[in-house]
DNA sequence: ATTGTTTACGCAACCGATTACATAAAAATT
DNA sequence: AATTTTTATGTAATCGGTTGCGTAAACAAT
């Protein structure tokens, strides 16, 4: 037996088979006893959970999985983990799987279309039985994920999704989301209303930007379409959407961003620059992260239900695993968001 | 071969054993091209990798980790993933794991023991290859860790620890922050100074007050200690906190929250109550999460590097499993912390 | 008592890769 | 040319569960 010198001795591991001769039965009752198969009789496997028990027996996972091809575990790809938003859809995922007796490998493709490619080819060698998946938003080519699609391997995307076929989506209607917030800033007097956002190969993204555009031009008398770009949602960028404002010629009313971090740090900006809010320029987000309600004014936003769509995924995902769905019918859900009207966009 | 209706063929997949066969070789010789080894030939190397491509021959890890007795994966446990301190923390976790090739199994204990019991046996079961604790307020016994230390799997501890043998871990000096922060508030005049915190069974909490409490008694010529206890770091919570202020015979005039969300809440709950700050109650938190600069007034904190702490968790971990460090060296990481002084805190 | 059913369990193949050990062939040495 | 050494590959056991198929024993039915 091993030993070692500050640690005494290291726990040997039993099998099936220790638990089969020690008992005197065969591996094979062993398993089914252990599983809770029908054809074995209550006494023996009272008997052998006693044994296993005392031994401190523990199903080896790597055997396990090898034998029936399926591990319990279900990846997941998110962009990045440190976003309020995610976290709190991975949270939801999360309690489901866990729940469901699933394990959840997580990992981040940081906005690059390599390191997506990178995971998805990572977990499914670790042979997931589902993938989860949130586009980064370098992607433009989907061709990694044919080895899931392939091989039948349920796929779904939420939030950053793309349509392939036969995989689910999870998402909101985006389209109508931009629209409301925009109609919203245009029922509020904006004349001059500036859209912020990024990443507009994201359908997420191409879809608020659209709504915008289509609220401008049923409801605004003017309908002078302003898309400021920026490179990601930081603290960094705000500067710029200042500097589009200072410099425009006709004044900027109204700011529709389509991340409410990103919203924060323009407000903030901006009041630094001197301007009134919601008195000359009049703001509203996206997401309703808690960070809406700390800042002052507090930010109107859309409602997105982040924690909802990750048990919906979960839920999903394991009701195809579980077969209960059949997996060719390909589903979308559109989740409720909210228009939410807080002070930076009010008269 | 299998098809379905709607998708046409299932892409069968390749072993070992079919190149192998197509090749004319051994399936010993297939690992060992796959797996670079010195005493195969260059040219049937070529051969076998242009046969694994031409098939799409995948590594089936199940069948590698049953044989390695290794899965290449690490496990962690949380509290909660949405938070932004933790999330930020597995994001530096899932950087350094992602580039080493590991895979990263993230599950979370909502504070809850029984949870974290379960996520730990599961865990164990999947075969991680190490473990990386941050533990639940509620825990108080950790015997469930035993299946990992009686086998020598490098189990790791960060931020919420615990002393156990032969377990490295990741804090930072909580004891001297909190001594800090409140010799902050001191010096800024502050006469009566609540700490307000919450699950005191993890060091973490224990230790900031017991810093708080050191300072008192040291710099403070009234040392009136008083802890306010709050049952979690919600928005909730906050209400508590201002009732207890203002139902204070001695008027407080200095607040130090172990957290900053709840520091936030605080601050919005007694602007709405009319006090002045930081002119009447002066108010520092814990951790510098991008909100304390949502804020107004921006609220001083100390802080904590999350994104730091993660990676060197990870890398600490990796190099337990290189073998590079020696098992049996316990080590314990003290990262350096920093007090942010903003508005909320100033004279 | 004979035949038909259940019940409870064992046998042995299988999942797919890894690797210690053995060995044939090629190269180097004497 | 004979022998030693090196190189390249094969053989077969192993990792630890799972499960289709077969069967002895117990029970039921005729």
């Amino acid at each position: 037996m091993l030993r070692t010198i500050a640690q005494g001795f290291l726990k040997k591991k039993t099998t099936i088979y220790d638990l089969a001769k020690k008992l005197g039965v065969s591996p094979a009752t062993i398993s089914r006893s252990l599983n809770d198969h029908p054809s074995i009789s209550i006494k023996t496997k009272e008997k052998v959970l006693q044994a296993a028990k005392e031994t401190g027996y523990r199903i080896n996972k790597f055997a396990s999985n090898l034998s029936l091809q399926k591990s319990n575990t279900i990846g997941v790809i998110v962009p990045r983990l440190n976003s309020d938003f995610m976290s709190t859809v991975l949270s939801g995922i999360e309690k489901i799987a866990n729940n469901a007796g699933y394990n959840l490998i997580i990992s981040q493709s940081l906005e690059q279309e390599a390191k997506e490619k990178f995971n998805t080819k990572t977990l499914f060698e670790s042979g997931v039985d589902a993938l989860l998946v949130s586009l980064a938003n370098e992607t433009k080519n989907y061709e990694h994920f044919a080895t899931f699609t392939e091989r039948k391997i349920p796929l779904l995307f939420f939030d950053r999704v793309v349509d392939l076929p036969n995989c689910p989506t999870i998402i909101i209607d985006n389209e109508a989301a931009g629209y409301q917030a925009t109609e919203h800033l245009i029922k509020q007097g904006c004349e001059n209303i500036i859209h912020v956002s990024s990443g507009l190969n994201r359908s997420v993204y191409k879809l608020r930007y659209s709504g915008y555009k289509k609220a401008l031009k049923e409801f605004s008398t003017y309908n002078r379409e302003q898309l400021v770009e920026v490179g990601n949602f930081s603290q960094a960028e705000a500067q710029k959407v200042v500097d589009y404002i200072q410099s425009s010629k006709q004044p900027v009313d109204g700011v529709f961003v389509s991340n409410d971090n990103l919203a924060v740090y323009i407000i903030k900006a901006l009041l630094k620059a001197g301007y009134k809010i919601p008195d000359q320029i009049k703001i509203i987000g996206f997401n309703n992260d808690p960070v809406t309600q700390v800042i002052s004014p507090e930010l109107s936003t859309i409602d997105y239900p982040g924690y909802k769509m990750g048990k919906l995924a979960g839920q999903s995902i394991l009701s195809h695993l579980n077969g209960s769905i059949n997996i060719e019918s390909a589903d979308q859900i559109i989740l409720k968001h909210e228009l939410i009207i807080r002070e930076s966009s009010q008269k």
